[in-house]
DNA sequence: CGGTTTTTTGATCACAGTCAAGTTAGGTGG
DNA sequence: CCACCTAACTTGACTGTGATCAAAAAACCG
């Protein structure tokens, strides 16, 4: 796997002039409130390639936005298997617990090197405390990952081993299409086919067959670190993609 | 399916003595916001089984609280399969979207005759605007919901047919449990085979076979719209089902 | 009691998993 | 810049789980 991926650069100390912020398809959030957002914020850190920014089980302390580079959140079974519940790019918000006393349910892990902004868990509640539209972004957050969620769930339930891995590579790609980080069927892609196997739960090898046959389709192709999408339109009628679930969405 | 479900009754006038807010399993509401949620609720209706209360592409327009019956959110492919995302208990709140704008990511249908209590989704807005705590049990809801998508992603996704099945059986019936529905290993369960292999991504062929070798397994046995756990212990280590992710959680 | 839905059982098949061996690519250090 | 080492990818052969198709039996409901 070509590290595709640069080191990762940290956000800027003002939420305001945060450069996510400037993305059309993340909801904005008015100037007060992000001042407020901004005080709540712990810091902004670096974490390497493949390593744990929580395990399953942890006391739930912090909320994390992606800034920067590739994560996953996963849970893995007692079995060994590993199973991927969804990518995170940046601008996503991750590790929000129903219950703060409660023990986290699952495991964040980097793909790449990453920087991520943490807000402690009681400054959270605070702000959905003092800010009323804080609790509905919050929410809308929340419903968004849940719809993510469900559309993953029917993937992998319903779909045959092609239709899932279009439907994924379509995905990603719309999603760093939203981030205004793909352009002409082109984006960077850091997974490794195992990733992509624990994802979709398929075998690597399957995985690897399948991406080798939509190449020779001329529909996709991952190579050294990225993802073309050499036809979008067959591909997404092949695997019966649509990107409605990928609605817009509030940050932070 | 045996009906064993009698007929469903409505939930009382006010929130306050309604008999789900005495279980244990659910966290309690102040009751000055109690009288609020109770002010926005729109009404109570009956709905009868095998029938739709919102459809995939709906526009959002209310949030719903399941008094009594059983019910199903779940997605429709565009190749005919089904796939069942969740089973819905009394207690259980659904229809809530990211964004009220946008159409519902999926549809409701009841199994059984179904009593439920709706609130208009811009009630619900007011509510987070006027009551801060409200906004975070909406949150909490959420959460908790977006847990056990995790965890039927993974059961799904990971685990051998037996396994799901085995699984699946044990979490309706610890909900049960925690809904005081359920004593002695024994529990209602209005749900057929086909409801089943759509909740678990199988065919009912083989949710029948597997059923049969439980059976004679004496690990757990469905019969006349009741499921009978025979052997908790050996089911539960059997399919590796742990409840961490049946916590309590607030309704309404 | 009769019609319909659901469950049960059997036979066959195919998709994707597993195991194993070989190749390529990327990263590291001389 | 090249040699080496490891991790990732590739390919082939075989297997097994669970799907599909079909037909009979049982349960349920009016």
């Amino acid at each position: 796997m070509a590290n595709t991926h640069r080191k990762a650069v940290l956000p800027p100390l003002q939420c305001t002039s945060c450069p996510l912020r400037r993305i059309d398809h993340f909801k904005s959030i008015a100037k007060d409130e992000l001042a407020k957002i901004e005080r709540a914020r712990s810091g902004a850190r670096h974490v390497r390639a493949g390593s744990t920014i929580y395990s399953e089980g942890d006391p739930p302390a912090e909320i994390f936005t992606l800034f920067d580079g590739w994560a996953a959140r996963s849970k893995l079974l007692e079995n060994g298997k590993r199973q991927i519940l969804n990518i995170l790019l940046p601008g996503d918000c991750f590790g929000v617990q129903p219950d703060m006393t409660s023990e986290l349910n699952h495991t964040a892990e980097t793909i790449t090197e990453v920087a991520l902004c943490a807000f402690p868990h009681d400054e959270v509640m605070r702000l959905v405390r003092d800010l009323p539209r804080f609790g509905w972004q919050l929410c809308w957050m929340l419903a968004h990952e849940e719809s993510v969620l469900s559309e993953h769930l029917t993937n992998i339930g319903r779909r045959t081993a092609f239709e899932r891995l279009g439907f994924f590579l379509l995905e990603i790609y719309a999603r760093m299409e939203n981030r205004e980080a793909a352009a002409n069927g082109m984006c960077p892609f850091p997974l490794r086919q195992s990733d992509i196997a624990d994802a979709l739960a398929l075998s690597a090898e399957t995985v690897n067959r399948l991406l080798a046959q939509m190449d020779r389709d001329g529909l996709a192709r991952v190579s050294r670190g990225r993802l073309y999408i050499l036809n979008r339109s067959g591909l997404t009628r092949a695997c019966e993609f649509h990107d409605r679930f990928l609605t817009p969405k509030p940050f932070l």
